[in-house]
DNA sequence: AGTTGACTTGAACCCTTGTTCAAGTTTGAC
DNA sequence: GTCAAACTTGAACAAGGGTTCAAGTCAACT
């Protein structure tokens, strides 16, 4: 039979991939990024503690939101070395979340608006419309704006 | 002094580059992608109708509103040959757009509210919670589903 | 005709979030 | 001690949206 350490109080990748859902690449792939960490055997397999699942929980709920995985890891960082989140943790870790979440809800509703404005003057003039040139990121050299339509 | 035609009717890469605030080679990029035409010279240089330069304001525009490039291809494709978007082809276009955003907004609202609601219960369990596992993407064979909190 | 800036190409590279593969090693149950 | 399952690594690939580079060609002005 294969090796299912029985009442461990570490896990092994296999296991903490199996609870949690998440493919082992996925979680080397975390602990390459610094998102998760691990003990080595002698033989270099990884351990994990049981806190890691919790911590994994974390990773995958934020990432669900659209939150950059370096972000995330930003977040994780000033966890105490090896600890679960703690209620305070994913508390303020939430209004960040919640912040950027509503951020992006109001962006996207401007960008909407705006859009439809533009639908009814029919710009799209690369220096004044806001939707074609957001981070007005052309000089402003050129003689004027045009229009989108010849009507 | 560089070649500048002086009242063509085409245009060139460079001219609809500095026109456009698109660097040359997103423009060659998009060429190759199907999404913009041109003529090319004895000399195999691009040269560009002018209707491209509307094309590119509405691939931006789009663009910007995060719409993926294949979809706006897609919607490029529909129009007549080199054809610049007349205001009809923008109003289509822009109901799948608003459509498209108000989607995504009622998406983030909905993720939002979870989030809150995670937030006040502390699960994050890797099987009930929507947060962590929003596609049911675990077969649902485990035990109990776990708190993220000892608290 | 010469100069020089603008143009051409394909390939390689960037970021993000991973997956898949091959080849070799460890672990643990029997 | 044996055996198979589980583990290890690095590299290559994916998609999206491009940028940068090298090496060479073209176009326009004088």
């Amino acid at each position: 039979m294969a090796p299912v350490p029985a009442q461990a109080t570490e896990i092994t990748i296999g296991e903490l991939s199996e609870r949690s859902g998440v493919p082992a690449s996925a979680l080397r792939f975390y602990e390459r990024k610094g998102l998760i960490r691990s003990r080595r055997t002698a033989g270099n397999q990884r351990r994990y503690r049981r806190e890691v699942l919790r911590q994994v929980a974390f990773i995958r709920a934020s990432h669900h939101l659209g939150i950059p995985l370096s972000v995330i890891g930003d977040a994780l960082a000033k966890l105490p070395e090896g600890q679960a989140p703690t209620r305070e943790f994913w508390a303020r870790a939430s209004e960040c979340w919640s912040a950027e979440l509503n951020a992006r809800i109001k962006r996207l509703e401007n960008m909407r608006d705006r859009f439809t404005e533009c639908i009814g003057c029919g710009c799209l003039s690369f220096e004044q419309c806001g939707l074609v040139n957001p981070g007005d990121q052309l000089g402003g050299k050129r003689s004027g704006p045009y229009r989108l339509f010849d009507a």
